[in-house]
This record gives C-alpha cells, sequence and structure tokens, in this order.
DNA sequence: ATACTACCTGGAGTTCACTCAAAGTCAAGA
DNA sequence: TCTTGACTTTGAGTGAACTCCAGGTAGTAT
C-alpha cells in the first residue's frame, strides 16, 4: 500500500507518516526495490496504533519507548506491560478532565440556551457548583 | 487573592497566568493601588473556568473569542451560545478519541499481563478488532 | 525518449502554548 | 532606611509536533 492510501485511510500527511517512521512512532517501514514505501498489513497496524494513540493526546516519547522496546524482542515484556499501564493512566487522566469540562460546558450553554430565549443570562451558582459567578451580566 | 494563591489553588504558574489575562483567555484582574493583580471572586471564577477547559485541551483561540464576545454585552448571547455548543463538540470528539484509544489500550495490557506471566506473547487479533497484528512476536 | 507526477531525503520553518530573563517597582520586616 | 523577596512589564526563548521546501529519483503514460 502507497504511502497516499495510508495517508486517506487515517486522515494523516504524507509528512507526518515520514515523521513519524522517522523519530521511531513506527518501526521502519517496507520498501519497493526503488525505494519507496510500501506499507504491509503489518506496518498498517502500527500506524493504525500510533494514529489512535495520538489521537487521544499520547505523548510521542511514549510510543517512541515501546517501540524502541518492542525492537529489543521479549526481554523487554514486562517493561512494556509497564509503560502501556503508565500510558492508560494518562489516557484516564484525560477522560476525566474531558468529562469535568463537559459537565462545565453542558451548565453554561443550558443557561445560554434559556438567555437565548429569554434575553436575560440567569446564572444559578450556588446549586450546580459551577464557577460562573464571573459571568453575572 | 494574590497571584500565588490562585496558582497554588489551580496548579498553574504566574506565568501561564499573565499570559492568559495578556492574550484575552480571561478578562483583565483587578488591581491593588500600587498595580498588584488582586484576584477577586470573579476573577477568580474565569480562571477556574479558563484551566478547567483548557486542560481538557480546548484551544486558547476559542476562549479568548468567547471573552471578547463577553466583553461586547448582551448582544452576543447568541454568538456565544453557538460559540459553547461548537466547543461542545470539540470536547465530545476529544471524549471519543479517549475512549477508543482506552479501548486498544486495554486490550494490549490485558495480552501483556498474559505475557509477563506466561513469557509467551498471544495477540489474537481477529476476535477483538484491535489492529495489533504487527507486533506478533 | 520524454514528460509528468508521486515519491525520496535532509534540513529548515511554523504553530501553539507556554516559559524565561532582564530590568524595574512594591511592600513588609530589621 | 535598607534589605529582601514577590510582584510588574516587555520581549525573547523553548519544546512538542508537525509542516514545508529544495533538490533529486521512481515509475508510468505518450
Amino acid at each position: 500500500m502507497t504511502i497516499k492510501e495510508v495517508c486517506s485511510r487515517f486522515g494523516i500527511s504524507p509528512d507526518t507518516l515520514r515523521y513519524y517512521e522517522r523519530v521511531g512512532v513506527i518501526p521502519e517501514v517496507h520498501r519497493t526495490a526503488g525505494g519507496i514505501r510500501d506499507y504491509t498489513e503489518e506496518d498498517i497496524g502500527w500506524v493504525e496504533t500510533a494514529a489512535c494513540f495520538r489521537s487521544a493526546g499520547m505523548p510521542i516519547d511514549l510510543l517512541v519507548e515501546y517501540v524502541r522496546l518492542y525492537k529489543e524482542g521479549s526481554s523487554t515484556i514486562s517493561a512494556r506491560c509497564e509503560l502501556l499501564k503508565q500510558a492508560r493512566a494518562h489516557l484516564l487522566a484525560e477522560q476525566q478532565k474531558c468529562k469535568e469540562a463537559l459537565k462545565k460546558m453542558n451548565y453554561k450553554i443550558s443557561v445560554y440556551e434559556k438567555a437565548v430565549e429569554t434575553g436575560v443570562l440567569d446564572w444559578n451558582n450556588g446549586a450546580c457548583g459551577c464557577p460562573c459567578s464571573a459571568e453575572q451580566e
């Protein structure tokens, strides 16, 4: 599979894919005799994993370290397991932050929707624990 | 409340707080006669909101635009409402990406935990739809 | 054989969100 | 009053993650 096909499949630019390979977010990709990248299913699996974790905000370093350990072979299995658990903690923290932001956001939107109807913003902070006191008008 | 107290309350550096004010993520903060920032409850409300949304990955521009509209007064209420809905969509997308990454991560960890016990990595891709074919060893 | 397009590399440039430094001011304690 | 330490501004510097560019090669269509 060409780089272009992989790009359109995952919504990543060719520059980004080459960058990922260069810094080690994914292992070296298979090439044609002429030196052009020809992604195997295995390569694509790595790209999908990298794209998934990156889109969730996982830092590059962590993915690079994982690939480094992977290349070292089965002696690093437990190290990789620890790394993944650390990565999971990171993701759970991100998810929690999203949740909190969404809670706050939903409250703000509900107040604004009422205001769009009535023309008056009516914050009711104490009741919801949402710190919107700064926005009384 | 001094800048230091606000910082320790939200885990933000003084530089970051001043930066937020400078670029307009939060409105101008109240000052003492000597020109030193003295955060009111209202100011703190803005900081909390900014910190919450920023930690969830909301871009600075969006928050700046919201504050800009807020300062323009009640004529921008419906515009602000639209902006918040757009922001919510952004957060929901983030949350979804976290969820997908966690699903993949949990599968990988489960495989690795088994491998740490047995010493053998045993991917079972077809069964879970998880693209881990790149990591068979 | 000749275009033409997509790919290659190495390295420089960009964007975002801070973060730091320099030089000066404010405020409390000895 | 002097010192000390926290605050102020302006502007430059940093790190992460791309993104672009120049100059060259691969592969296909005519």
